[in-house]
DNA sequence: TAGTTGGTGCGAATAATTCGCAACTCGCTT
DNA sequence: AAGCGAGTTGCGAATTATTCGCACCAACTA
């Protein structure tokens, strides 16, 4: 495995709950703490919630997922290499859908000459009403 | 009290507890629920925080108080007529900056016409790394 | 192969928000 | 002015989401 670098060279260790947590969330795409644990469980019954919580937590502090906000809750995991699109939250019908992250060039470096602030759009989501829910 | 038409209309009450709070997220500007409590209680103690909850809640679906969710815990509130500026938080230093509306138009443009997409773009802030923070 | 140290399972602890319900009161009607 | 009914409140308990403490386990390393 490549990610074996991004780990041990911070004095991480490669287990298999580890592994696993990082599969889940490569396949599941934005997926909440519960759902990772959940798909988890799958193949591997005994892995426990806070280990999917801590390992979350390792696996961003090392680059490998990132989180988001896309609802009013909590938030949902993604592998890192996937953030390439902006999510479009409706508050009527909660729908979530994907825009490149281009459209929001102007907007990004508007804030970036003005006001010296690097932008990461996809942190949170945008949040609206879709055009089914006019 | 010009509040009492939003309320009275739908068949709701202007309570003493529900002014507090109104009065409370207008002076407290960005604010939590326990935020609103506590100002609420240097005045009225007894005011109880379910109470805030439900209340916030309320004034929220009568259109006098909206929330934004400013980090990646809870929401805040606001008064509606305050929402004029969009918020750049910084996720190293957790400051939360202000910009206008219309910085973000061709972005908010751009979304209308491509995907049909009304934005509130104040409804989730702006993520990113300010400028003392790079 | 043994030792060091990070990781895991588990149950308890927190924190944030929501509920259930009996008592209370706002605003309307006699 | 008094009465009534439905919306509200206080309170404690219940949920949900996330974090901790800790003894035991196991991944790397020498
Ligand atoms: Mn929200
Ligand atoms: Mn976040
Ligand atoms: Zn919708
Ligand atoms: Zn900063």
């Amino acid at each position: 495995m490549a990610d074996q670098h991004e780990l041990r060279d911070k004095g991480l260790r490669l287990t298999p709950q580890r592994e696993l947590v990082l599969a889940a969330v490569r396949e599941l795409g934005h997926s909440t703490p519960e759902e990772v644990a959940e798909k988890v469980r799958l193949t591997h019954p005994g892995i426990n919630l806070s280990t999917v919580y801590r390992n979350l937590e390792t696996l961003e502090n090392v680059g490998l997922v990132q989180h988001t906000h896309l609802g009013h809750g909590g938030a949902t995991y993604h592998a890192a290499e996937e953030l390439t699109h902006l999510h479009l939250v409706c508050g009527k019908c909660e729908a979530v859908g994907d825009a490149p992250l281009e459209i929001a060039a102007t907007f990004v470096n508007a804030l970036s000459d003005e006001y010296g602030f690097k932008t990461d759009v996809s942190h949170f989501a945008i949040y609206g009403t879709c055009s089914n829910c006019q």
